[in-house]
RNA sequence: GCGCUUGUAGCUCAGUGGAUAGAGCAUCAGCUUGCGGUGCUGAGGGUCGGAGGUUCAAGUCCUCCCAAGCGCACCA
């Protein structure tokens, strides 16, 4: 990396100038209109020096010696400003949309994410996570990992059984062939339906309580028994198939693949047996007849992992998720990805596994997002429940895509979405507004979706020319060379701090560049024509390859 | 009460201990009728929630306080 090299320049110029060690050097982006490169070494250097850092800075200003330097000046208090040659910026600009980090080279990575409860439906919340989520296995990926994303979701558990209840009342009674009447499309919708009414009816009435209660280690039973034969087993499996279902088509259609679905039942046997052994081994305790795991020593709260009915919880099935992905891939990382309500409740299963398996702990990763709000009171909220549905988010977009530019289409629609997700840090909550997410002026994905296929039009008008070197760069060219150049640090940072909005503030930054340089030179039929095309090509590449990162799309023609 | 997350322009957000804190939207003034409509130039708008501290240097690090959201035992 030229930072790594200008710095071992810097220090050399440090020791022979003055008879001192220099510590870690730092070279940073200096600010436009002082050169490519900055450095603050003099200022470091001054109180051991007992100089002023304007004078040092001057003097390793003419000791700092590099091939691909065209000046370096002392500026401002005490900063070394560096300038490279047309031919240091060329090489740079042209290896930068091939170049890649390697941070994760040869690992086996799991990514988990999205986590919907079959018998559910998919809310706006988790498109959200979904969209976080590809991208920052994306991001895993480019930096040479073999990434598993996959999936976990409570397809048994208390939630199912208030599902299950109302849909017995709704089908009159333990009668899977009553199921055949419901079509495709309704599914969905009836099963959120006897969501919302089992959950109502849960808290509203005692009798429907106890009922449930019944009702959920029922289910546990046929899971345990692996039964399918039975009418309630024949409803239960039939309407999770349901949700399966529905759940591939959405996945399908915003393009995020898992390899593999972790469902609760699936995880609560090896669950619940690695909680009963650490109990024998002291690391849970019991508790009014519960399993719990004492938290507080370690500035956590206690949790617990199986109920005083011998029934797990969520925390026991957790353990199982963990323990089977960490089975299945032995994984170099494993990187969990939700919203931030469940952050300390997942430190302290963490710090349980933590206990037993310290080497599965270290490679854990587990990174919180905020809920998406709405932008301005904007009506979105659907027909019944009290929620946005994913679907109704794409809904939106759509309709509001095509007042403004006349098509619906899904790739403009994902892009405008997944942009306006991955354009904020992850973190803290964020502000959707679906009008400003599809529109052709500001920081938008359509923007620079259309940004792209401009710049392939232009390459396809003159796809015969020649493309040439990067040499003797007007100033307008040079900047655009400069931005382009910069491509690969900030994939390097996105990928060493997994956020990805890092490549959505540095496309439209450079789609900015472009503009800039677009405004004022003409590209074909200028003298200058073969060094543009060039430039536009280089340009178009780190479009496309950044918002293939961000998971969105960039067809040459919209 | 304790913990976590967050607090930067009217709104939505970037900001790696360094130079005059930056974008988009909105507002105002100009420019551009041809490589695809996105534009370009400029203006106004900031006690970086508040107060201390560390440092040559703090939006950034530390402490305390304030505000908002979320979480704190048999739900997920």
């Amino acid at each position: 990396m030229i930072q790594n090299e200008l710095a071992a320049a810097i220090s050399t110029a440090v020791s022979k100038t003055y008879d001192v060690k220099p510590g870690l050097i730092e070279v940073d982006y200096a600010q436009p209109g002082f050169g490519d490169f900055a450095s603050n070494v003099a200022f470091g250097l001054a109180k051991e020096l007992k100089k002023a850092p304007r004078e040092i800075a001057a003097k390793l200003a003419e000791a700092v010696k590099h091939d691909s330097l065209e000046r370096v000046e002392a500026a401002g208090g005490g900063y070394i400003n560096m300038t490279l040659t047309d031919e240091g910026i060329s090489r740079l600009t042209e290896t930068a949309p091939a170049t890649k980090p390697a941070s994760h080279k040869g690992q086996v990575v799991v990514t988990e994410y999205s986590d919907p409860n079959p018998f559910k439906v998919l809310h706006v919340g988790h498109l959200y996570t979904s969209v976080v989520g590809d991208a920052i296995s994306n991001l895993i990926r480019l930096s040479g990992g073999k990434v598993h994303p996959v999936n976990f979701g409570g397809d048994v558990g208390l939630h199912v059984a208030r599902n299950m209840w109302a849909m017995l009342k709704d089908l009159g009674g333990e009668k899977p062939e009553k199921l055949a009447d419901i079509v495709v499309a309704e599914r969905p919708e009836w099963m959120a339906a006897c969501y919302v009414k089992g959950t109502q009816a849960y808290e509203e009435s005692e009798e429907a309580k106890t009922a449930i209660i019944e009702l959920n280690k029922r289910i546990y039973g046929i899971l345990a028994a692996e039964d399918h034969k039975s009418p309630l087993a024949q409803i239960y499996w039939t309407c999770r198939g349901w949700s399966y279902d529905y759940f591939e088509v959405f996945y399908a259609r915003i393009g995020t693949k898992f390899d593999k679905y972790y469902p609760e039942s699936m995880t609560a046997p090896l669950g619940i047996q690695t909680v009963q052994k650490q109990l024998e081994n002291g690391v849970f305790e019991r508790s009014d007849g519960a399993v719990v795991f004492r938290g507080e020593p370690y500035g956590l709260h206690t949790r617990v992992f199986i109920t005083s009915n011998g029934l797990p919880t969520y925390e026991a099935k957790d353990t199982g998720l963990i323990l089977a992905k960490w089975q299945d891939y032995h994984f170099d990382r494993s990187v969990v990805i939700t919203g931030n309500d469940i952050l300390e409740y997942m430190k302290v299963v963490q710090k349980s596994v933590e206990q037993y398996e310290p080497e599965l702990a270290k490679r854990s990763t587990h990174i919180t997002h905020g809920n998406v709000k709405l932008a301005g009171g904007v009506k979105m909220s659907s027909r019944k429940g009290n929620f946005l549905r994913a679907s109704d988010v794409l809904d939106v977009v759509a309709e509001a895509n095509k007042a403004a530019n006349g098509s619906a289409d899904d790739v403009t629609v994902l892009g405008a979405i997944k942009y306006a997700f991955l354009k904020q840090r992850i973190g803290a909550d964020i502000v959707f507004a679906p009008e400003e997410s599809v529109s052709l002026e500001g920081n938008s994905g359509p923007y620079l979706q259309y940004a792209h296929a401009r710049a392939r039009s232009i390459l396809g008008k003159a796809a015969d020319a020649e493309h040439g070197g990067l040499n003797e760069l007007e100033d307008d060219e040079r900047s655009l060379a400069v931005i382009i150049s910069r491509y690969p640090d900030v994939l390097d940072r996105a990928v060493d701090e997994l956020m990805p909005h890092h490549i959505a503030t540095y496309l439209y930054e450079l789609a900015q560049v472009f503009n800039r340089f677009y405004e004022h030179n003409r590209v074909i039929g200028d003298s200058r024509e073969s060094v543009r095309l060039r430039l536009v090509a280089l340009y178009a590449g780190v479009l496309k390859d950044g918002l293939g990162v961000l998971g969105i799309e960039a067809p040459d023609r919209l």
